[in-house]
DNA sequence: AGTCAGGTCGTCT
DNA sequence: AGACGACCTGAC
């Protein structure tokens, strides 16, 4: 067993995390980076990332992560987590830089930045446009039921994996629009095309500088700046990224006195103002201030 | 009925 | 380069 900064108790059909820091299920899963995260009645989050059902929750000063083993732990759910990272640090750093970071850094002191799937990350977002956040769970869970492969149950309900690009393929854009992905149908059918065809892996965007990364996603049909930065943020490991959306810009403008300039300002100026890790502290903020709809 | 939501695309200066 | 309207969908 490798050696861990944290308790590990393996229990009934799960593990028992101890002495884990900065880890909150709810600012983990309600801070807008992933759409697939459930909360269920008992205020634990069932999921599905890399083939496998996961339920998280917290018990006390422990997590809970049931429905899972020590093999899946060690090969997915520790680098999914991004366990390896220390958020103390981060934060701490963040937290000198202004008050409203300060303050942001400690309102969602247990988020963490998931290591998501490129690909996924990749369709989902391209369904975030201009969306809301329910209709974006529900298109892309009719994508993973009608194309993703059935894992099973758990609780009582099926889950399904995310459709690889093979599967997805299978789509048309009527298809694709009964998913109830609206217009952006297309963009989804254009895009699974173009990674079918030119056979792009999207996994490989890890490794490629951040400024490659995002110019290579904006190629994509459907992907803009913002939802290029969240593909790169989430998906890829660019922690400098800097996603400006309505509430970022608000932040910018109610924080940071930014004028109302346009989204590619606005993203320049998110950048040079918390550089490197500019991904994280837009991610304290964004969940910040949409939960206490500052600047609505 | 009109507006708005994790924006992007196409078209026109 | 930069501005502007259109766009699925459904909830308020």
């Amino acid at each position: 067993m490798r050696e861990y900064n944290f308790e590990i108790e393996e229990i009934e059909n799960g593990l028992r995390l101890k002495n884990l820091k900065d880890f909150q299920p709810s600012h983990i899963f309600d801070c807008g980076q992933c759409f697939r995260w459930i909360k269920d009645g008992d205020e634990s989050y069932t999921g599905v990332a890399m083939g496998k059902i996961l339920n998280v929750r917290r018990d006390g000063e422990d997590i809970i992560f049931d429905n899972t083993n020590m093999y899946d732990f060690e090969n997915i759910w520790y680098d999914y987590f991004d366990l390896g990272r220390d958020y103390s640090s981060i934060k701490n750093q963040l937290a000198l830089h202004d008050e409203n970071l300060a303050k942001a850094v400690e309102f969602g002191w247990g988020i963490r930045i998931l290591q998501q799937d490129g690909w996924e990350m990749l369709i989902s977002f391209i369904i975030s446009s201009n969306n809301r956040i329910p209709m974006i769970q529900r298109a892309i869970n009719n994508i993973s039921e009608r194309y993703g492969k059935d894992l099973g149950e758990y609780n009582g309900n099926h889950y399904f994996s995310f459709p690889t690009p093979q599967e997805l393929s299978e789509a048309s854009i009527e298809d694709l629009r009964d998913c109830k992905t609206g217009f952006r149908d297309k963009y989804i059918y254009y895009t699974t095309k173009a990674v079918i065809e030119d056979e792009i892996d999207l996994a490989s965007f890890v490794a490629m500088e951040a400024d490659i990364c995002h110019k290579e996603l904006l190629k994509f049909k459907g992907v803009g700046a913002k939802v290029a930065d969240c593909i790169g943020l989430f998906g890829m490991r660019k922690y400098g990224s800097f996603p400006v959306d309505v509430w970022v810009k608000r932040v910018l403008q109610e924080f940071y006195q930014a004028e109302d300039m346009s989204l590619p300002k606005m993203r320049k100026y998110g950048m040079d103002l918390f550089g490197k890790d500019a991904g994280f502290a837009q991610q304290y903020l964004f969940y910040y201030v949409r939960e206490l709809e500052i600047g609505k």
